[in-house]
DNA sequence: GTGCCGGACCCGACTTTGCCGCTC
DNA sequence: AGAGCGGCTTTGTCGGGTCCGGCA
């Protein structure tokens, strides 16, 4: 034979039943493989594959508990600016023209609405002036600012803190692992002082521990620009202005793509840039910590003003954006005013550090949207600088610490771009997660400037612009392109009476209001038990699927059959071409069933009228018994290995015979509930009977082959004497060990039906066992008598003392043994039961008798007062 | 520089009424 | 003998979301 061929069909077949035949392998040729690591396999490490479920939902959590955080950040600065003390000093510097200016503005002296809108506008115009002008010095650094995933990764990572994404990769099927993990480390490790967390972040942080220390900064006139908004609020409030704190939560994205450069030709090389590219490769890897202890993180904190460090997240362009990052006096804030003009019945935005009021859409910080006046914010290296303020939720917070949602107001696109940040249109929980987070800042009543508002915020939404991208108009909540349109959704009415609101690229875009979503008629009866309406014909055809293998059988056939067209569609309608389902009534107690003779309840409205859902378990054998008319109501699917299993819920039977059949069914459970407590009970006693016996006949091997032992040498004591029948019981010492009954140590369980099966001595056990009748069956001696103590010598039951008229041999005990343990086969069943379990004897028993399965269970139960009962 | 597009990958929705052997 | 119960099965297809690289 062929060695290779040999070779080949080894591997190829695999099984292992073959007949090999030996034959001579020619010793000269010897096969040598040499394995190398081909190009494509480096192409294909080199391609990045998409986020890992676990990795995503990790990057989601974060995202959302940031959020929620930063929101309790806005929440606490809000409260806080609210001081009354930190308002009247600040009030006590502000200039009193400017404190004046407001006050002229009221109805008595202005009645003209719009008038005093105008005024209080210059008014709050002045004191933003003054404010950023004269009064409050912004410093460079200090505010929030926005941090992709890897650069949080990489701080921590550099700070010894286990990578996010790597116990992801580790075990996936543990739900965000990583970000418990970092919970954990950051509880084990509770000193993480403000420098290690400023490491992480790569930030000097301005940390605001309480209202003193904003009034620190407002004597001394000088903070980050976050700071001043507050302060510049807090000052509002005092000038009796209703002034909300409005923050743009700067919570890290989810996204993988947010601020990482893209792939660039490798034309230069350079340490800097190395490490860079390395450092932004590790991130997804997962096997940065590897190379984190490889090329160890050189901080260079003691060196600061900066906290530049090498090797850290994106170096160059961080030092550079560092260096060359616009002034946060000219980038759109994070922290900002709103101030409720009384004349024009809305709110202004107010910026207290570019002074800007009421230009709504200066606060937009996208490059392409927002146009702050000032440098962009890219260096002068033509380095992008990573975007350090992305608009996603923006929250106003009132006086009265409830917040409202005002993103539409200042995002530019908010239906292209925002919008879907927030989740609309994709992620379905994700914008049920922001509706409830906005539900728990929600004023739980509304006020009329509310209702107002929101008018505003709606009208803003309309006017806003059509995008100009394709992915604009995806998930666009006003337009939409027939391209994006889901298989099972139209626009309806058909397009000639939908009018188009414009092209885009000679697509036409119609309203997101004329998109109807479509199911087929059987969808309907399953979802939401309905039907399609008599003559409609659907709106939609698409290809009919096949979930099971009925289905896919169907559908082959009805593919054969149909003159190899191809394929076989399905017809799909709109909610408003169907109606209520209306099953047939119950009459006469009979209750209509369906081809399989049962009946749907998909819905509660599928119930068919006189009749009445009894939703137990085994009713159906007792409406049968009773001679009811009943219908096993099928509720729902299983799918299973490309199967529908329905799911029955107890039965439909007619209103009339409710009661009947619930008072039989009750009869019966409590019938079956007394039946399984006395089954059980027998079950214990014979078991503890079988104890005793064990213990009585320990007793006695001990007693009878004490002084035998004595006289026997050592060098015998583990051989089995051959000469007798039983000799496999010599060492019974190593098979009956001396037996303690477990304490009562163990809680009692919750109370059940008290079986006081169980003795609490060893003489009320023996009293028990002279009152339970043994039969000759089940062992062969006869219980200890009540009067005598089963651990002394005398209580060796005489019957026990002599079998057929001799000593008892240890075949005897065998036999004995034997017919115990067929007897205990036949009592055995799987149920957990209360029996002493920790004797030797049993477990050696056990072990030998492989099919022997007594319940043994753990100490806890054996002297518990109750025992639990199995089901509930 | 930005956006589009296609490919790759992953995930979730969709599907909607068995068979057989053992035990009681 | 027959009802009832439980184990076995093996996991498909398609569309959509996301990410990435290449290209205009």
């Amino acid at each position: 034979m062929d060695p290779i061929n040999n070779s080949t069909l080894s591997s190829d077949d695999s099984d292992d039943e073959l007949d090999w035949e030996e034959v001579e392998v020619p010793r000269a040729e010897h096969l040598e493989i040499t394995l190398q690591p081909k190009a494509t396999s480096t192409k294909a490490s080199t391609k990045r594959k998409g986020l890992s479920h676990t990795e995503r939902l990790t990057r989601i959590h974060c995202h959302k508990i940031h959020t929620i955080c930063l929101i309790a950040n806005g929440w606490i600065r809000n409260h806080w600016i609210n001081d009354e003390l930190l308002q009247a000093r600040l009030l006590s510097l502000t200039p009193l023209p400017l404190q004046n200016s407001f006050a002229m503005i009221h109805k008595s002296r202005v009645p003209d609405a719009a008038r005093r809108g105008y005024l209080f506008e210059a008014s709050i115009t002045r004191l933003a002036e003054w404010w950023s002008e004269s009064f409050f010095e912004v410093t460079p650094e200090g505010h929030l600012r926005n941090r992709t995933f890897e650069d949080v990764q990489l701080g921590l990572e550099a700070q010894g803190f286990r990578s996010l994404a790597e116990p992801a990769a580790k075990k996936p099927a543990a739900p965000a692992p990583a970000f418990l993990e970092l919970i954990q480390s950051l509880h084990q490790s509770p000193t993480i002082d403000n420098e290690t967390l400023q490491d992480i972040l790569d930030d000097d942080g301005e940390f605001i521990r309480t209202p003193k220390s904003l009034m620190k900064h407002a004597l001394m006139r000088k903070g980050s620009r976050d700071l001043s908004a507050q302060l510049f609020t807090a000052l509002c409030r005092s000038l009796g202005i209703p002034t909300r704190l409005v923050v743009s939560i700067q919570s890290v994205p989810w996204q993988a793509n947010i601020n990482k450069p893209k792939a660039k030709p490798r034309t230069k090389k350079g340490k800097g840039k190395a490490i860079e590219s390395q450092a932004s490769s590790q991130s997804l890897n997962g096997d940065l910590k590897e190379q984190a202890k490889s090329n160890p993180i050189i901080k260079l904190r003691k060196q600061k003003p900066k906290g530049n460090r090498l090797g850290g997240p994106s170096p160059a362009a961080s030092s550079s954006a560092r260096n060359h990052i616009p002034s946060p006096s000219v980038t759109p804030p994070v922290f900002w005013t709103e101030v409720f003009s009384r004349g024009d019945g809305r709110w202004l935005a107010v910026d207290p550090v570019r002074c800007i009021v009421n230009k709504r859409k200066a606060f937009d910080p996208s490059p392409g949207a927002s146009a702050p006046p000032g440098p962009s914010s890219f260096g002068s290296l033509g380095t992008p600088a990573p975007q350090k303020n992305r608009m996603a939720y923006v929250l106003a917070f009132e006086e009265d610490g409830y917040a409202r949602d005002v993103t539409r107001r200042y995002a530019r696109e908010y239906g292209a771009k925002v919008s879907k940040v927030q989740g609309q249109g994709r992620g379905k929980g994700r914008l049920e997660w922001w509706n409830r987070v906005l539900s728990i800042v929600h004023r739980p009543y509304r006020l009329h400037r509310d209702d107002i508002e929101d008018e505003e915020l709606d009208a803003n939404e309309m006017k806003e612009a059509m995008p100009t991208t394709i992915s604009g108009f995806k998930d666009h909540p006003l337009y939409v392109l027939t391209r994006h349109l889901h298989q099972n959704q139209i626009i309806y009415p058909e397009p000639p009476d939908t009018p188009e609101l414009g092209k885009f690229r000679g697509e036409p875009v119609y309203p997101r209001s004329a998109v109807v979503d479509l199911k087929s008629s059987e969808n309907w009866l399953r979802s939401e038990g309905r039907v399609v309406k008599a003559g409609c014909q659907p709106l939609k055809m698409v290809k009919a699927r096949s979930g099971t293998v009925n289905k896919l059988r169907e559908i082959e056939t009805l593919k054969t059959a149909g003159a190899g067209n191809g394929e076989v569609m399905q017809g799909l309608y709109a909610r408003g071409q169907t109606e209520m389902y209306v099953p047939p009534p119950v009459i006469d107690g009979i209750v209509p069933k369906n081809n399989f003779g049962n009946i749907d309840l998909y819905v509660p409205s599928m119930l068919p009228r006189g009749g009445v859902h009894v939703p137990f378990k085994g009713v159906a054998k007792i409406a049968r018994q009773l001679g009811l008319d009943y219908a096993e109501a099928v509720t729902r699917f299983d799918f299973k290995n490309r199967r529908a299993l329905p799911v029955i819920e107890g039965v439909v039977i007619a209103v009339e015979n409710e009661d009947v059949l619930l008072e039989a069914y009750w009869e019966a459970e409590k019938e079956a509930e007394e039946k399984a407590h006395k089954q059980r009970e027998e079950r214990v006693v014979k078991r503890w009977k079988r104890l005793i016996q064990a213990l009585q006949i320990r007793q006695r091997l001990q007693n009878q082959y004490q002084n035998t032992h004595d006289e026997m040498p050592p060098a015998d004591h583990h051989q089995p004497d051959t000469d007798q029948a039983g000799g496999f019981l010599v060492g019974a010492d190593d098979v009956v060990q001396p037996f303690h009954l477990p304490r009562n140590f163990h809680p009692v369980l919750p109370s059940y039906p008290p079986l006081n099966l169980v003795p609490k001595s060893m003489k009320e056990l023996a009293a028990r066992m002279d009152t339970t009748s043994v039969t000759a069956d089940d062992v062969s001696e006869s219980p200890l008598p009540p009067e005598t103590e089963a651990t002394t010598d005398q209580a060796m039951p005489k019957s026990t003392r002599t079998h057929n008229g001799k000593a008892l041999k240890l075949g005897a005990t065998r036999s004995s043994a034997r017919v115990s343990r067929q007897k205990r086969k036949k009592d055995n069943d799987s149920e957990d039961e209360s029996m002493a379990s920790d004797s030797p004897l049993l477990k050696k028993r056990r072990t030998k008798g492989s099919d022997e399965s007594m319940p043994v269970p753990s100490s806890s139960r054996v002297l518990r007062p109750r025992l639990p009962r199995r089901e509930a």
